[in-house]
DNA sequence: CTGTTAGCGCGTTCAG
DNA sequence: CTGAACGCGCTAACAG
């Protein structure tokens, strides 16, 4: 390995002029930068972010610490912090958490022994006590997609309430009474939104007591299908089904297809998350759609802002809009007929 | 921050001895490892991987250069490396290519300069340069999912000439003669593979020039459509479509769509690359399957064991069988009537 | 514009 | 079983 040193030598100048040329930090003369560059080049030198991080105390890395790469809308996330990140200068490294806390604290630990500028987090639980591990290693943290109360520190997220509340509005409007919904797990902040959202709309139609049509469950197309099994196979089964993201819904489909129900005909389903258009053939569902990447990219720049020790004061909440895409899979207005009751 | 020199301190130990403990390296008695432990404890220390790293060499990170996270063939390599990495106790840093040869560079540059202590590559192109420059900074590569003639590196993919050939084959078989090709990019070896494994089909059957039916383009929708809307289009209009890739196949599809033809009955079409199963509802399109995750997996096994120093002197090239999964896209034999010609 | 000195936090080496 | 000295490669702080 070559270093400064060497380079140093051969160019004839002291180490740290080799470091300014480097940096393009401090002044340098034409002429003695030209001699540093050549030498550099001859030998091949690339410089240690080792070294330099400890000095500087900067590594110029951020972490990505998400639940599962994959799932398309995290994908999505991914590119858009690594293409924030990267413009910037900085590196991403990233893990998965499988929404498990040990997981999840362990990946923390190696990221802070890492000395990263900074971590942008999506939660596998709801407390604060991540956060504020993070924070007392004094490594700025913004969290994503998910909501963390009391947490000190910079957000970004979708209104999942309201995103909910849109699609369960929707299939009312179409005349659906008895909706299903099937829920992520109990403690994601996401889940809980989205059921908030449902019960709302479910309020304001005079359905106050929906215990018989709510499951929890996971973000995971198993999940979906089991649910979705439960929920038409029950006395008083749904004649419309909302699903807490994209995996629960595609698991609805297939429960629904195997017991010979076709959607929208038989039962409406609508979903959070939508799919990237490049993967979908034929778009069917009717979403509310979350701008993932445009999230990821916010939060990154809150996160770098942070980092460089130019953001304000007092914590930033971004909550942006979701979208809601009207699809097949909503159906058409629904006749008395098909509200059993 | 708190060094090992203020855990020592509290411990009433010497530096070095609580790297020891921390380390697990040397010996310690019971008694002192119980006081550092505490101390440590006490203290929140938290080793400075950067400064361990500085002195003994090793990060124990490695790097997935890739060209797109947001193909699902490569999120499952993603979390396969991560995975088998994390196992090992190794971190991930990850970095998108785009297929483009500068961005590909620039990445090298930066992992290199971090010290990570191996690189998994998917090359944006087909040079043995990349490789060369990663070998030149003594750092362990293996190549992935692509092919680089006269590289000395391990390298792991799956055998996409035979992949094609197979899909060809069930086409020819079923009665097809037009088959048209919608290729990837010329130089990317598993776009050129792709085409070989194609002209092998076509040749044993007899037809050897197949220049007409063969188009380049990009691995992504837009150039799927582009392609297959300028193949239907053509005087002599295929009745089968062979897509080089998954994004390729969805592109056709919807070109299909669009102009009122329906697969498979009006054009069957068979692609490379399987969706994963969670993010697709009704499986439909016939394709050769490639075994992502464990091609990760056994890439990042030869990877770490080049980094420990214990893998053969003589390079190793792993090819995996792609998995042929007839589903109805490919359609049922087809008649003379269909062959126009 | 350039150089000297010192030290980031850790582990290797050698000495007890 | 424990410790002292040293240096990994780099740059901050100061001097000239």
């Amino acid at each position: 390995m070559t270093t400064i040193h060497d380079v140093a030598k051969l160019a004839g100048v002291a180490p740290i002029t080799v470091s300014r040329v480097i940096n393009n930090s401090g002044y340098a003369s034409k002429a003695t930068r030209k001699r540093v560059e050549t030498a550099a080049a001859e030998l091949g030198y690339v410089q240690n972010r080792l070294a330099r991080s400890l000095r500087t105390k900067r590594t110029n890395a951020i972490a990505l610490v998400l639940t599962d790469i994959t799932n398309p809308f995290f994908t999505t996330v991914a590119r858009g912090v690594e293409d924030a990140a990267s413009e910037a200068g900085y590196t991403v490294t990233y893990c998965n958490t499988d929404e498990n806390e040990v997981k999840q604290q362990k990946n923390l630990d190696l990221l802070i022994q890492q000395q990263v500028d900074g971590i942008l987090l999506v939660p596998a639980y709801s407390s604060a006590d991540a956060i504020q591990y993070i924070q007392n290693h004094n490594t700025p943290v913004v969290i994503l997609d998910r909501r963390i109360l009391d947490a000190k520190a910079d957000s970004v997220r979708c209104d999942s309430e309201k995103g909910a509340y849109e699609l369960v509005r929707l299939l009312l409007e179409l005349g659906h009474r008895h909706i299903a919904m099937l829920g992520g797990p109990k403690g994601a902040s996401t889940a809980d939104d989205r059921l908030s959202g449902y019960r709302r709309a479910m309020a304001e139609a005079g359905l106050h007591d929906v215990t018989h049509w709510v499951q929890f469950g996971s973000f995971n197309q198993a999940s979906g299908y089991k649910m979705a099994m439960k929920a038409i196979s029950s006395t008083t089964p749904p004649t419309a089904i909302f699903a807490a993201n994209n995996f629960i819904a595609i698991g609805a489909m297939k429960a629904l297809q195997n017991c010979g129900l076709s959607v929208p005909e038989d039962v409406a389903l609508v979903g959070f998350d939508d799919l990237p258009p490049a993967l979908v053939t034929f778009p069917f569902l009717t979403v509310a759609s979350q701008p993932a990447y445009e999230m990821a990219q916010k939060a990154t720049h809150l996160l770098l802002s942070r980092i460089e020790g130019n953001g304000p004061d007092d914590i930033r909440e971004i909550i942006l809009p979701t979208e809601l895409i009207v699809r097949r899979s909503s159906g058409p207005a629904i006749n008395g007929l098909n509200q059993a009751k």
